[in-house]
DNA sequence: GGAGAAGTTTGATCCAGCGCAAATTCGTCG
DNA sequence: CGACGAATTTGCGCTGGATCAAACTTCTCC
């Protein structure tokens, strides 16, 4: 599908591997100060930008399959993407979402151990992988960084897999709208985490977070609305009427 | 319970702490060339040993409670310890299994993010968190070590996750008994995974890592005896008699 | 603005895994 | 050895969530 795009590089590693995309501005990049590049003074950033590229990606493309080799990472500059595990069966399980500012891929290793796909439309700044992986050497403090970002993810998928194995689907849907109420929140203006917000995906991809069926998924909401814990004004907006309710639920 | 054991330092940063234990030698370690410490010249190793000390577990005494602050991180010479969330009413998943010269603890974070129990009797070589942190921050091949090691983890627990979202029980206890059998391999002498060995756990803990009820877990386990899939031995002994058909199963 | 496609909700039924309780096995300590 | 306590197995009924199917809603594109 998108072959070209991420094909291995045979270029010498270290050198500014051209993607197709356009050439990265750090300085004026989006999450320059909340991505690991935030580890970074401007040299520094001005020699990661040489390997950098920025892409735009479609809704429902996907730019990593799962154990498929991944000569890239990249950073998320804007949208939302998800990493996906396949069970048996066409089975799905999302195993992480990934919002702007975070980071895709696994340095120091070459397959990708899950597929990555636009949930939204979404730009990001790709690295060969090899490059990436040498400028992190180099870097204590941006290792630093990379280090904490991926504890935190691993707390919080040790948080997701206490969900999908011990919470009823109630449950599970309560915490998931709460999650995303401060997830979402983080994105926009700052303050704490908003009533009302717009999930960046539909039903079945709720469903696959939560280990569930689209159905009872549909039903959990249909209840919670019935119930006024909250409003369901489109398709994907959420307005969370009684969070206390909702927490003691959420457990 | 330990309190005193675990209980805050006041003493300055870098100061070696004395937890009680003995006074770790590094040299001598039995996971020297394994643990995160491979990362380290015999000098850098004498400076990280004067930090460490050595200490006993005995089986289901805990570390460190959820939630808690957490003013020490460590690495495990021997014995297996788990990590666990708790659900409502006592309800408990297990998020982690660690085995020796694995680490445990949260560096550059204060609030253990979940429970450390001994399943076993353990020995574990302790640092106080904060003169860790500045250690690890000065010495980057040990962070770079400390990242690989996270990555990797990270990589299983979404794997995990994939398990608890969509899989059978019949599916998990498969892909439980084929994963602990290289785990618990991966110990003692080399070579590939052993078709029999000894589980460090019982069949409720077996449960708990499974998102399943203790009943199923054994009705599984029975009934893949009754099809010859396996023996068992005893309580905690498993004989794998055919991979093959156990693979097809974990799917 | 209307036709078609895609996504969602709702209904009806089913069954894998849960919950409770009793029986059994295993370990251990006097 | 024997008896107690803990862990495990087994039986049985029940239910939460899955599955199958159909109606409905919302978008898209002409």
């Amino acid at each position: 599908m998108t072959g070209a795009l991420f094909a291995p590089s045979s270029l010498p590693t270290g050198t500014a591997v051209d993607y197709g995309g356009k050439v990265t501005d750090c300085a004026s990049c989006v999450v320059r100060n909340r991505a690991i590049c935030a580890s970074l003074d401007a040299e520094e950033l001005a020699l990661l930008g040489k390997l950098g590229r920025n892409h735009r990606v479609n809704a429902g493309q996907t730019l990593m399959w799962e154990g498929d080799d991944a000569p890239v990472v990249a950073n998320v500059l804007d949208g939302v993407l998800k990493l996906v595990l396949a069970a048996a069966e066409g089975r799905e399980q999302i195993v992480g979402i990934v919002f702007p500012s975070d980071f895709i891929g696994r340095p120091f290793g070459k397959e990708s151990p899950y597929s990555v796909t636009a949930m939204t439309d979404a730009e990001i700044c790709i690295f060969n992988r090899k490059s990436f992986d040498d400028f992190a050497n180099a870097h204590p403090d941006l290792q630093h960084k990379l280090l904490r970002r991926t504890l935190d993810e691993l707390d919080r998928a040790r948080h997701w897999m206490m969900l999908l194995g011990r919470k009823s689907a109630e449950e599970k849907v309560a915490s998931f709208l709460l999650e995303m109420s401060e997830r979402l929140s983080g994105q926009g203006c700052g303050g704490g985490p908003q009533s009302g917000f717009e999930l960046p995906f539909g039903r079945q991809q709720i469903a696959d977070i939560l280990g569930l069926t689209i159905e009872t998924t549909s039903r959990q909401l249909t209840r919670m609305r019935a119930e006024g814990l909250l409003d369901l004004p489109s398709r994907r907006e959420i307005v969370i009427n009684d969070r206390a309710a909702m927490e003691a639920i959420a457990g």
